[in-house]
RNA sequence: GGCGACGUAGCCAAGUGGUUAAGGCGGCGGUCUGCAAAACCGCUAUUCACCGGUUCGAAUCCGGUCGUCGCCUCCA
């Protein structure tokens, strides 16, 4: 297997430390509602995620929640609420996202309000080593101290320095310097430390969490390609320097970002689709195949047109795998398609690096083989099995949309029934009319040899 | 300004030195159907932004030009 890892710029073989893969993503701050830049991101780690396990892997996945940072307190102060609840409130509403996305959840999701003592730990080795300062405003990390600080974005600290404006007041000794440590401002909260009141600076809490719950040295650290400078190079510096472990994370991977129209979709520019909008339109099979369907880490545009492409793509994937089309009198596989060709094909594309777009590519060859079979009169069992089977490794469910008519499905059922006599009266003209205006209301009917079944238009 | 990514059919998107350039959506024609839908079959890029170069051979490597985007500040 083969992973495109950023800090050398080139694929690499896999090969983990162990028999159990340890993976840390890093999760979100919660202060508003997750947007599909997010999905995209969650939904490719998840599906990295299961394949490790497809593979044989023990895999632990740990995602941090940021619940503490400047937005959250700004937004809280704003609603009148505590920074805690409101907090709180959007990382349930995350989890919700992520169950109707189909993401697995992680194994642990560590936030940072409840990680303060291994983050004091930290900065306090980190202090005695003379990796980093405490200055009035809280404790600086030591940029200098790091001589291959830079290595993860391919940038020195020189070529930095041209573009740094230095604020007024600032006590770093180094522009480049970052905080480890804030001070805590009238009013904000703040845990008490060996510095005075404060609170964790951004970084720090993913070195800590990731060295308690995965060890000084993790197999994959992943994220949005925005979070690589400043986000990961500081975790870099910040957890070599406090181990004296190096590397920190063996194989760095980023997704390449969401786009919107001609920007990227983030939450500072306010240009974003939340995920439960997209969910109210599309499956998540649909949102996943759209993820899926291209490189993670080329940037992926979203627009209407391409989420309805990924709807009809889901569709037709369902439809090779649901048996209500198959007759009952039709031969049992005959062993016609090769389903172990399919299989290794998905795996050569998988185990270099990932090529989720050819998977899925070879998901749809594999139904349109099912539907061949079938046209010819066979139940191609074992084939729409592994279907299956390999859509869930993407974690596709393939599971028909919910039908948002339960109440009315009896008289939908009757009306179905009533159209049945009509047409064996060959009362074509009114058998016709029910259905345009079934669908005019969004119930799709299709006859098929085995009656007439329907399904929600989306 | 520095670092990086990218430009493949109407749209999205694989492929990165050598058989007919994956796959999806859309479109057109056909099969099936009472008609549809779904499904299947066929067609839909002699060509990979442009210009040079290397090579027996390049979408794939090198140089240049044009264009798009990201990061360098909070961000998946």
């Amino acid at each position: 297997m083969k992973i495109f890892n950023t800090l050398s710029s080139q694929k690499e073989e896999f090969l983990p430390q162990g028999s159990e893969v340890r993976m840390y993503v890093c999760g979100i701050t919660p202060y508003s509602d997750s947007h599909l830049g997010h999905a995209m991101s969650y939904v490719l780690f998840d599906a990295i995620r299961r394949y490790l396990q497809f593979r044989g892997y023990r895999v632990k996945y740990v995602q941090n929640i940021t619940d503490i940072d400047d937005k959250i307190i700004d937004r809280a102060a704003r609603l009148g609420i505590s920074a805690h609840e409101l907090a709180g409130r959007y990382t349930d509403a995350f989890f919700e996202d992520m169950k109707a996305l189909n993401v697995l959840p992680a194994d642990v999701y560590p936030r940072a309000t409840e990680e303060i003592p291994k983050m004091l730990e930290i900065i306090q080795g980190l202090v005695d080593k003379g990796y980093a300062y405490p200055a009035e405003s809280g404790v600086y990390f030591r940029v200098r101290n790091v001589p291959d600080y830079g290595k993860l974005s391919n940038r020195t600290i020189e070529s930095m320095e041209a573009g740094i404006r230095i604020e007024s007041g600032e006590e770093k000794e180094h522009p480049m310097d970052f905080v480890l440590w804030k001070a805590a401002k009238p009013g904000e909260p703040s845990w008490a430390s060996p510095w005075g009141p404060g609170r964790p600076g951004w970084h720090i809490e993913c070195s800590a969490m990731s060295v308690r719950y995965l060890g000084e040295t993790i197999d994959i650290h992943g994220g949005g390609q925005d979070l690589i400078f400043p986000h990961h190079e500081n975790e870099i510096a910040q957890s070599e320097s406090f181990t004296g472990k190096k590397p920190f994370a063996r194989y760095w991977m980023h997704n390449g970002l969401l786009q919107l129209g001609e920007e990227k979709m983030s939450k500072s520019l306010g240009n974003l689709i939340t995920i439960r909008q997209s969910l109210e339109k599309n499956t998540a099979d649909a949102i996943r195949i759209f993820v899926l369907g291209s490189y993670y880490r080329s940037p992926l545009t979203y627009s209407e047109e391409v989420m309805e492409a990924a709807e009809r793509g889901a569709e037709r994937l369902r439809q090779a795998v649901r048996d209500e089309t198959m007759g009952t009198g039709m031969e049992k596989d005959a062993a016609l398609i090769d389903v172990e060709s399919f299989r290794r094909r998905f795996i050569e594309v998988m185990d270099d690096d990932f090529g989720t777009a050819q998977a899925v590519a070879t998901l749809f060859d594999l139904a349109r083989e099912i539907n061949r079979e079938r046209d010819a009169g066979h139940n191609a069992v074992q084939a729409r099995v592994a279907l299956s089977e390999l859509a869930r490794v993407l974690g596709l469910t393939l599971k028909p949309p919910e039908r948002p008519f339960l109440v009315a499905e009896p008289f939908i059922e009757l009306l179905i029934a009533t159209r049945r006599e009509l047409r064996e009266a060959k009362q074509w003209q009114l058998a016709d009319n029910i259905r345009s205006k079934l669908a005019e209301v969004g119930v799709l009917l299709e006859d098929t040899s085995k009656g007439t079944i329907w399904k929600a238009k989306r």
